[in-house]
DNA sequence: GTAAAAATGGGCCGCCCGGTCCACTTAATC
DNA sequence: GATTAAGTGGACCGGGCGGCCCATTTTTAC
């Protein structure tokens, strides 16, 4: 808030270095879009970032040329957030669980935020400092499925990309489901898990299916928002 | 083509009854639309759709109305297969294979055609013709469920919803992937299917997962793309 | 308090979209 | 071949979006 001028070194924070005012109205913008993209997904238009936040779209655009900054931005921390989740899972004593909890966190984690469920079945070139998070949370991620399949109850034929195909589907079904049904991911990620889980290994019961009535509500929402808006 | 005037009773087929040209209109807008959502899903806009066909959009307009009448025109003969699908499956000798081989067959349309995975995932109530042949496909689909239950093949904890949830998933999949990965689907397919089944049921092998550098690709597309667009 | 610099946002531009109107073209009929 | 009605598509309107410029306001520094 109350950063003297004198304080900032030329490339330290991000957003150091700005006018008191200046500041305010980015932090006004970071969370303006943090709930737009929570809320409605990555689709949400610049314009109505800068609406929402209370700024004009010139402000928007100085303070956020590229569409990626301003998403590099927001994310920054969710990402760390995830990338916190594989450590976690590396802490745990048991791998198995710690796999399978991961997975599960992560799914979460989309489910919570449609713009980061987004974000994690993306990449964002421009972005160095969130890739570099996403490459670091994927070293360790490679590290937790080798110790998951030395356990015995992570089968031989799972890949890493079976989490990247995870995400995509489970932002298919965040997506789909919006708050209509907003617990269908769970049983999805269970069913997922089932596959990967070999014969004898130990998996959490699989959750509820959604009420039928809940599913249709979804799909009659989608088909008035319109596919890929919302 | 050549349907004499004469022969047209009211209300018959829808199209039917329009002079010539117009009835050539009708097919040229439906085959570009096709193609258009094909390739990119429903959110293709009304306005390419006319450009595609080339026809004014004026003609589109007074053809199809609302966009729920052109979806559900191009999509009803597609419709018909989708029903036919568990028709054939019923046919089947052996349920628990049917029941397979329908989900396999589902996927694939929606694999093929990014404007039916968002139909499936979608509901138009408009579209009376199109909702009457899901909610028969979806009686069959019971019954084809019911009868793969009983060879003790499907688990007793699959519920109709989750054929939903599947649609759902895969379409993000689909989305994704696009055809940067184009074979992703069979192994997302591959995975639930091993958790549809009972232990000792037969199941198909997992389909090889693609190559990492494949699913970068998609990732690196949809960033350009935009999420929800294409 | 005052002057300089930084920051702001409203306004303008071109573009695409959906919807509607109307003068013109074309096919069907005799 | 002429008449008539059906059909057409370009034009126009209102609205949102992205990008840019510049007169005005606010903060900072003296």
């Amino acid at each position: 808030m109350t950063s003297p001028p004198s304080d900032q070194t030329p490339g330290q924070q991000p957003g150091t270095g700005l006018r008191a005012d200046a500041e305010r109205n980015r932090c006004r913008i970071l969370a303006a879009a943090r709930r737009l993209y929570a809320a409605e997904g990555l689709g949400v238009s610049m314009a109505s970032v800068a609406r929402e936040a209370g700024v004009g779209k010139a402000t928007l655009s100085r303070r956020f040329p590229a569409k990626d900054d301003l998403v590099a931005a927001v994310f920054a921390e969710r990402m760390d957030a995830y990338a916190a989740a594989v450590t976690i899972a590396l802490d745990d004593p048991d791998p198995w669980h710690g796999f399978t909890g991961y997975l599960h966190a992560v799914c979460a984690m989309q489910a919570a935020d449609r713009g980061f469920a987004d974000v994690l079945t993306m990449t964002f070139p421009a972005a160095k400092a969130l890739e570099a998070r996403r490459a670091e949370a994927y070293d360790r991620l490679l590290e937790l499925i080798t110790r998951a399949k030395n356990t015995g109850h992570l089968r031989d034929d799972f890949t890493h990309q079976d989490v990247v195909i995870l995400l995509m589907a489970n932002a298919g079904v965040v997506t789909a489901t919006g708050d209509a049904a907003p617990d269908t991911w769970r049983r999805l990620v269970g069913h997922m898990l089932r596959s990967y889980a070999a014969p004898d290994a130990p998996i959490p019961a699989l959750p509820e299916a959604p009420r039928p009535a809940a599913l249709y509500r979804a799909m009659v929402r989608l088909s008035r928002t319109g596919p890929g808006t919302a």
